[in-house]
Order: structure tokens, then C-alpha cells, then sequence
DNA sequence: CCTGGGTGAGACATTGCTGTCTCATTCGGG
DNA sequence: CCCGAATGAGACAGCAATGTCTCACCCAGG
């Protein structure tokens, strides 16, 4: 028995992404257990959410931990990144609109140090000389999240192959959709 | 008296962009009228929803329109859509992120069009060479909305001036965060 | 001055989800 | 084998939002 509360937050997780107002009876049965366990797990919604949102964090720590952000040129740091993150695009696409509905709540002092993670990368990136000034760090972070949530949709309707999720994310977001002249 | 159904359904876009799950009657006082008045100009939530994406479908429309995306070349035109898509950018957001939780049902033919007419001007910017062909160009699609998204919220949220938005998404989603060789 | 359409306020039942509780069952360790 | 902890199933009340209805009001047009 014993439920694995790892493993019912991440079915939890899997769902939430595809339909963000599941019920909890309809998580409870994602993840192959009854709507009373899962109430002595997670003490509500709310909790649930919450241990989500810590889910998260903890992923995109994790990633940006991986992806050694502060190694190399942050081109590549980018790519790695990217790449780390995958897994946890759906995730985050669901955490990223919940957030919106948060109004004026503090936001997680994760999420604060995850944003100061990003910004600091492409900070250094404008710094080097290998990113462009004119579109601030803090955009280029929001953009990160905007393109992480649209590719997860995206592959998750079946519009993009999710082999391509990573090449399609990161150069949109390092190159733009222009030509590049011949080097 | 004879309340006015367009003023009402922009200010439900108004307060829906911020929250989205606002009451029937959180909308209805933000649009100045009781909640039985709202309910007779809109027989539900759902018929609610329904209007506002008529709405952003024919918001979006207009833009497609008069940006004249099919013609000059492809990134002058994505700038000219960005520019006029951008006081719709709010309601997109809330609508996108809305028809993540429709799962199955079949989209509104309006945005099957809408999509096309996106995914044309950026197969049109692949035909003439100006865009690259690695970035297909349902992806690219899916990187406005997602952008758009982002950038609404952002600018909701303080963290990028509203004088930006149209330079931010276009220069991003056309250029990415890489520096141009000097010309 | 009337009259009627449009409105606001509020009552009401309904619905769907939540949170709590009980009880029987099952499974694993001692 | 036996016991206890964990679980599943279900009952139950509470709650928030919805949808419907009634009634009084107001104001513009006849």
C-alpha cells in the first residue's frame, strides 16, 4: 500500500496539464487511487496545487542546475537548458496560468529565484555580446515560459512532433524566425 | 437604459484577462449592471465564453485584415499583425489559455482560419527565403499566440512597459535573442 | 399624465465540488 | 496466525456559483 505521493503528484500533474479544472475525484482516479487517499495525502485543492507548485520549483532547480547556466556561452546554456526543461514543459504550462490567477498574492519565493536564475543567463548573455540589447532579460524570461507553454499545448494537441520540442523552442528563441544571413 | 452588449463583453474581456475565473456577478459589477440584467443579454457563463471568442475571432480577423498579411515582405508584415493584434492581446490570452480545457470538442471554425491565415504568411516568409524552414510554420503559430500571451501578461503585471509590446514579440519571434552579424 | 420596456435587488432551488466522517476490507509485519 | 495501518467505498453536510423567478422601480415615449 502505502501510497507513493511522488508518483500520484506526478499523474496529478500529467492531467492537470491536459485539463486544468480536473475535479479531485478525476485526479484521484488519474492516479489509480481514491478520492479519500488522495484527501489524506494532500489536505485539499489547495495543498495539492501547492505541492505542485513545489514539484515544479524543484524541476526547474533542478534543470537549471543540469544545464550548468553559468558555464559556457549562453547560447548553449540556453540549448541545455531547454533541453533539461522538457520533461516539466507540461507542468509548468499548468503552473504558469494558475499563477495567473493568483492576482495580487506573493508568488512563491521559488519562482523568485528561479526568475533571478533565467534573467542572470541572459543577463550574461547580453554582457558577452552574444544576445541582443534591445529585448530586456526579464522578457526574454516571460518568453521562456510563453514558448515552454506552447510547445507543451502544442505537442500535447498532436500540432508539433515532441522530438522537435527542444529545437523548435530553443532556436525560435535564440534565432527568431528570420534567415540567418551566411555566416 | 437599453445596456450596451458590446460595452459589457469588452469589459468581461477586461476582467477575465486578469482573472479568469471571475464570478457571473464579479463580471456583470464590473460591467456596471446586475447579475440578472447580464443574465438576459447572456443566457450563461457559456454563452458568455462564446461571445468574448466571437469576439477575439473577429478582433483577430480585423487584425489579419488591416495588417495586410499577404503583402510586402512576410517580417513587415508580422510586424504590421503583431502591432494591430496587440489591444486584443488580453482577450487572446484568456481565450488560449480557455481552450486548453475544451479537450475533444471540435475549435471554433473561426480560428481554423485564423490559424491559416497565420500559417500562410509564415509559409509565404519560408517561400520567399526571408524565414528559416527548420521552424514549421504551425510552430511559428503556436509561438505568436504563446507569445502574445506572455507579453499580455507581462505587461498586466508590471514587468514589461506596454510601450514595448509590439517591439518585444515581433523583434523576438522574428529575430530571437542572438545577436546579427554587423551587416 | 399614463404605460410599458428595461432594469436592480433579492429570493429560491439546483448543481457540482469539496471536506469530513464512518465502516468494512485488505495486506503486510510480527 | 493476528493485529494494525492503510485503503476503498460511500454517506453526509457545507459551500459557492449558477440559473430562474418575482417584484418593485424608473424613466422615456405616447
Amino acid at each position: 500500500m502505502a501510497v507513493d505521493r511522488d508518483q500520484v503528484l506526478r499523474s496529478a500533474a500529467a492531467l492537470l496539464t491536459r485539463k486544468a479544472t480536473s475535479t479531485m475525484d478525476e485526479v484521484a482516479r488519474a492516479a489509480g487511487i481514491s478520492r479519500a487517499t488522495l484527501h489524506r495525502h494532500f489536505a485539499g485543492r489547495d495543498a495539492l496545487v501547492r505541492a505542485l507548485e513545489a514539484l515544479g520549483i524543484a524541476e526547474c532547480e533542478a534543470a537549471l542546475e543540469a544545464a550548468r547556466a553559468d558555464e559556457g556561452p549562453a547560447a548553449d546554456a540556453v540549448r541545455r537548458l531547454v533541453r533539461a526543461i522538457e520533461p516539466s514543459a507540461g507542468l509548468l504550462a499548468f503552473l504558469y496560468t494558475e499563477n495567473q490567477l493568483f492576482e495580487g498574492e506573493e508568488q512563491n519565493r521559488g519562482w523568485a529565484r528561479i526568475d533571478a536564475g533565467l534573467t542572470e543567463l541572459f543577463r550574461r548573455g547580453q554582457e558577452s555580446g552574444e544576445f541582443r540589447i534591445d529585448l530586456t532579460p526579464v522578457w526574454l524570461t516571460e518568453a521562456l515560459y510563453g514558448l515552454l507553454a506552447s510547445g507543451a499545448w502544442a505537442v500535447a494537441e498532436g500540432r508539433v512532433a515532441r522530438n522537435d520540442f527542444t529545437h523548435m523552442i530553443a532556436e525560435l528563441l535564440l534565432g527568431g524566425a528570420l534567415r540567418r544571413e551566411e555566416p
